[in-house]
DNA sequence: ACAACGATCAACT
DNA sequence: GTTGATCGTTGTC
């Protein structure tokens, strides 16, 4: 489980890390919520391969979403990182969702503009990276990000794990997926969606 | 070639 | 509770 594993980012920008508070588990060609259900296409073949390394993709035209690839090389599957809790370098995730609004805002009008910077920088630490859209954007990532090997301590963008990263079990709670209804019966109301029960850095209910 | 549709978020009522 | 923004991927013709 990737439940409080750390995310770092460290480059020529500097360090941004975080600690991952919700996940949701995507299976293979079975899972009917899953990129993986067309079998292997060009967006999706990182799917297939080793485990450990990124899978960014675009949903909705603006947000990108990390996952992490798992399963044994052959067997797609990944994990949707959905919220991280900021640890370390949140004026840089700042500063990366500032240019996600500004890029935005460039076919936009001008009514909405200073509105939705001023929203981000009332934004709290804690809710930064409250939402799978939220920690693309917190880390910059964009679908040429696709292949990183997030296990390799040279990369810029990578998992690590400390001691204080353990997580009791009773602390974790499990529930559907979100924004997958299309998956129907048997799959839409999958128990795969893992988070820290109470945890401030967790999406809200809709 | 073309049309439909999201593993979302924020701003509305 | 509803809706608009915005575009690559996918399936269909």
């Amino acid at each position: 489980l990737l439940i409080g594993v750390r995310l770092v980012r460290a480059d020529a920008l500097g360090r941004r890390e975080a600690r991952i508070v919700e996940t949701e588990a995507y299976a293979g060609p079975e899972d009917r919520a899953s990129h993986a259900r067309f079998g292997s296409t060009r967006r999706n073949r990182v799917m297939a391969g080793p485990p450990g390394h990124a899978y960014v993709y675009l949903v909705y035209g603006m947000y990108d979403c990390l996952n992490v690839v798992t399963g044994p090389a052959g067997s797609p599957g990944a994990v949707l990182v959905r919220a991280v809790e900021p640890m370390a370098g949140s004026e840089l995730m700042r500063a990366d969702r500032l240019a996600v609004e500004r890029r935005r805002r460039s076919v936009r009008t001008d009514a909405g503009r200073t509105a939705a910077e001023d929203r981000l920088r009332r934004t709290p630490h804690e809710a930064l990276g409250r939402g799978p859209g939220l920690v693309g954007a917190c880390f910059g990532v964009d679908p040429s990000w696709t292949g990183t090997d997030l296990c390799d301590d040279h990369s810029s963008l990578r998992l690590e794990s400390t001691p204080d990263d353990d997580v009791d079990g009773a602390d974790i709670a499990v529930g559907a997926r979100i924004g997958i209804g299309y998956a129907g019966d048997g799959w839409a109301d999958r128990p795969w969606r893992f988070w820290i029960r109470d945890h401030p850095s967790v999406t809200r209910r809709r």
